[in-house]
RNA sequence: CGCGGGAUGGAGCAGUCCGGUAGCUCGUCGGGCUCAUAACCCGAAGGUCGUCGGUUCAAAUCCGGCUCCCGCAA
């Protein structure tokens, strides 16, 4: 079975590891352009081109997939199947209908939920219990082809969404690999989604991320892990941005932004309360929530909100 | 030369503008109180103020070089 894999980010690269360590043969690799990383801007290549070189395989990066050209490669390449895990383009129907058993696609959501490019994010940001993978047929559409195997996934209560992607991508690449099995057997079966039932999770943007203590803790809680490790929530304290990196539901209520506890730091939200047992303040290192109150001199019952007009 | 913040006992900060005895909250250790405690009271240890050089009677503080950390941007 000679396999053309798609994919650019971590999950994508153990994937194919994974697919290697089967010992797959693998007859290229399409994956996005190298871009510049770090705040030194050093060009880098995606992860899954580095697993590519390191086995010699035939890595393509081309600006788009609809002038001909990659139709044109990989008609030549000539694959039995098209593996696509987070490439981050839609395949066009030309290129669908060129390998034989077709393209199939690691989809790290329980379909039709969450279609889109950030699922597991928003699994984290809705307070779900579990989410899963799921393996599918490529079609047009956006993460809408016919299922082929799913496997569903805890999600902890104070599991952020970096923590709950390497679940993920292990259970996605092992899942991955059963169903690669079951199509060379002939035995894998395919299940339309029901559109119905579909919803959609966008990229995240940093505005998302903001906020002020006027929610109920539950949902903030959520965010804290949601936006985890990208881009981290935060509100705003005396004009600077303190990252909230870990938090834990507290008990205890007042209005919100009102500090019911130093030790740990604990702030009332609308609901509830929460501690903010890691923060990032602007132009700092990662430190307890308690030292971050300790040098900003904060007391019980202060609000952290209206500090800004106090001092 | 992308913009900006920072380096002060174990942690987080103040002090720097206007040079002159090392300060705050917490932690640690010892003691006390208490049925008990993460609570409270008393006491103690712990710092060549990132680094190199300059100015000065005197530098955490002023001047210059360097190293490291971080936020933004991408």
């Amino acid at each position: 079975m000679r396999i053309l894999f798609m994919g650019t980010p971590d999950i994508a690269a153990f994937c194919l590891q994974q697919l290697l360590d089967a010992e797959y043969e693998i007859c290229g690799v399409f994956t996005r352009a190298d871009k510049p990383v770090g705040r030194k801007q050093v060009l880098t290549a995606p992860p899954v081109k580095q697993v590519a070189q390191k086995y010699d395989i035939p890595v393509y990066q081309p600006a788009t997939l609809r002038d001909g050209q990659a139709e044109e490669i990989i008609r030549q390449l000539a694959p039995d199947l098209c593996v696509v895990v987070a490439y981050g383009r839609i395949l066009p129907p030309q290129i669908l209908s060129i390998p034989k058993h077709g393209c199939i696609n690691l989809h790290v959501s329980l379909l039709p939920k969450y279609r889109g490019s950030a699922p597991v994010q928003w699994a984290v940001l809705n307070g779900d219990k579990q989410t899963g993978v799921s393996i599918m047929y490529l079609n047009e559409g956006l993460d809408t082809g016919d299922i082929l195997k799913v496997a569903s996934i805890e999600i902890g209560e104070n599991e952020t969404s970096g923590e709950l992607f390497e679940k993920v991508t292990a259970v996605g690449a092992k899942t991955l690999i059963e169903t690669i099995c079951e199509i060379e057997a002939g035995t894998a079966v395919a299940t339309p989604q029901d559109d119905a039932q579909a919803t959609f999770a966008p990229m995240l943007k940093k505005e998302m991320a903001e906020f002020s203590f006027s929610q109920p803790a539950q949902t903030l809680h959520n965010l804290v892990r949601g936006m985890n490790p990208w881009p981290m929530a935060y509100f705003v304290h005396e004009g600077k941005k303190v990252k909230v990196t870990r938090s834990r539901l507290a008990e205890g209520k007042a209005e919100a932004g009102t500090i019911l506890s130093l030790k740990p730091l604990v702030v009332a939200c609308q609901e509830n309360a929460l501690e903010l047992a890691e923060v990032v303040p602007e132009g700092k290192r990662p430190m307890e929530g308690a030292a971050w109150a300790a040098g900003r001199r904060f007391c019980v019952g202060d609000n952290i909100l209206s500090c800004e007009s106090e001092q």
